[in-house]
RNA sequence: UCCUCGAUAGCUCAAUCGGUAGAGCGAGCGGCUGUUAACCGCUAGGUUCUAGGUUCGAGUCCUAGUCGAGGAGCCA
């Protein structure tokens, strides 16, 4: 007999159907004389089955010692309609067997709630919990969605190197990746031979996998990349990770505009998917994780509405006219600061919104000049809660006038040199976003800390498991 | 990196003016019960984050550090 898992036995489970079902005891209740209850996880859904298991079971007297929270079982039974109110229905056991004791006076999981701190303490437990098991499941949802969005349409999935050379676009501080001896260098107290290192030069964790995806935009097409990215910032905040998987797009023959619209529909379309997939665990984090169970109406508000789009200038305007209190104050040229992109998505327009024609001092070389001489086409995707989910922009296909970029960047074309030849030969406009990946499951679970939506999160001064 | 707060039982926390370290939950045992975040009783469980210092006496005050949380900056 083949093992059920536990959401098809829920959910097409019938009376009188015998049954293997396998996972871990969520808990146990006892009728000493009768019998015992046992909710059985086997994490393939947020739901456990019960298992009731009485003295007739072989064994039964010195087994059910050992069947305790976090131990796994093997249950052979037979599917009953459930009399008691909870459950459709529950697996009588005819044969149990304990595969693996976990000792009640260590096992650190109880049946009562966890903090997310102790719990990010112990990650190799932690998917066991209602929390993290959906967490889990939503963020596979997720990235399904995302692989579904893009190839219905076309997109080539293009996997970047995790490991460059290039700085690319100066997104931030690099982890740098080499096999040279750091004590026998230290030691020497000699200035850093690259040469003699793996390749030569030095290299670095990627931070983005953006100019290698324009490669593939000016060749095979619509095209993106899914994967971890890396940045050393010392960034101790519930939005930030040291390694983070990022979704970029990159598309030939867009423009800002169409770069926007993709933005939005494939945001919508990832939230309604997943919807739609993890509805029990949906409802989970409405209930529980969302203090004020607004989840699911804020996801649906999101799907329902057209993004706003607003401009800079028009947003600096807007929020200097709106009479809030700032700490910080607006001005044209400036960055907006997090509270001034928490007024205009949450309190003013409470839906996304997508800012675009940033000042060109504030944005990387690469984003497309406006005509006015001052803007860049460049765009963020705002969303309650989280604040920035995407940022993007049209990039500048024109050769003389990303030299001119780079040079008021400080940055030398020679080391960009094939970037630059995209301009050079068979140039195209075109645009491309990036999405934090945990940034998105943030939104959609209502999970108030990134690194509770990764399973193994790197954060400065910690990267256990 | 900066600001604020915190670290006490397995977990979540309390401990008044510096004076014998407690509770709830969990766990063990017993009872009760088609139970379901079960319920009732009993029991065990402590290097109070680390290193110094002040004091007759430090969980409590001082100094330094480590780690954690929230906020800010940077960004996705």
């Amino acid at each position: 007999m083949s093992r059920t898992r536990v959401v098809d036995a829920l959910k097409t489970g019938q009376a009188g159907q015998t049954v293997d079902v396998r996972g871990w005891v969520r808990t146990r209740r006892d009728s000493k004389q009768a019998f015992s209850f046992v909710e059985l996880n086997d994490g393939s859904c947020l739901a456990n089955l019960q298992i009731v298991i009485d003295a007739a079971v072989p064994g039964y007297a010195d087994a059910i010692k050992h069947v305790t929270t976090g131990a796994s079982i093997a249950i052979e039974g037979e599917i009953k309609d459930s009399p008691a109110k909870g459950q459709r229905i529950e697996v009588h056991a005819k044969l149990l067997r304990v595969l693996g004791e976990a000792d009640p006076l260590k096992y650190p999981l109880q049946k009562k709630g966890h903090s997310m701190e102790f719990l990010r303490e112990i990650a190799h437990l932690r998917p066991r919990t209602n929390t993290f098991g959906a967490v889990t499941r939503v963020r596979n949802a997720a990235s399904a969605a995302i692989h579904q969005f893009f190839q219905s349409r076309g997109f080539v999935y293009i996997q970047s190197p995790v490991i460059t050379t290039s700085d690319c676009e100066g997104a931030g501080q690099m982890f740098q990746v080499t096999t040279l001896d750091m004590h026998k260098l230290a030691a020497s107290g000699k200035p850093v031979n690259f040469e003699l290192d793996f390749f030569a030069k030095p290299a670095s964790l990627t931070v983005s996998g953006q100019l290698e995806a324009e490669i593939f935009a000016t060749s095979v097409g619509d095209c993106y990349t899914f994967g971890p990215t890396f940045r050393a910032e010392n960034s101790n905040t519930t939005r930030h990770l040291a390694e983070f998987w990022m979704v970029e797009p990159e598309m030939p023959f867009y423009e800002l505009t169409d770069n926007m619209a993709l933005a939005e529909s494939f945001i919508k379309s990832v939230i309604g998917d997943v919807l739609k997939n993890c509805e029990a665990d949906m409802a989970f984090f409405n209930e529980r994780i969302d203090e004020k169970h607004e989840l699911l109406s804020t996801l649906q508000n999101i799907l329902d509405h057209e993004f706003i789009r607003l401009p800079y200038t028009e947003a600096v305007e807007l929020l200097r006219n709106s009479g809030q209190k700032f700490e910080y104050q607006v001005d044209w040229g400036s960055d907006l600061q997090s509270e001034h992109e928490r007024f205009l998505t949450e309190q003013h327009f409470k839906q996304p919104v997508i800012l675009f024609d940033y000042p060109r001092t504030l944005k990387p070389f690469y984003m497309r000049c406006n005509d006015d001489g001052k803007t860049v086409r460049a765009m963020d995707v705002l969303v309650p809660r989280v604040g920035e989910i995407i940022g993007g922009s049209q990039r500048e296909e024109r050769l003389d006038v990303l030299l001119e970029r780079m040079q008021e960047c400080h940055l030398d074309p020679a080391t960009y040199w094939w970037y630059v030849d995209l301009r050079r030969y068979g140039t195209v406009p075109h645009s491309g976003f990036g999405l934090g990946f945990e940034r998105l499951i943030q939104l959609v679970t209502g999970l108030g800390n990134i690194r509770d939506c990764i399973p193994f999160p790197r954060v400065p001064k910690s990267a256990d498991f």
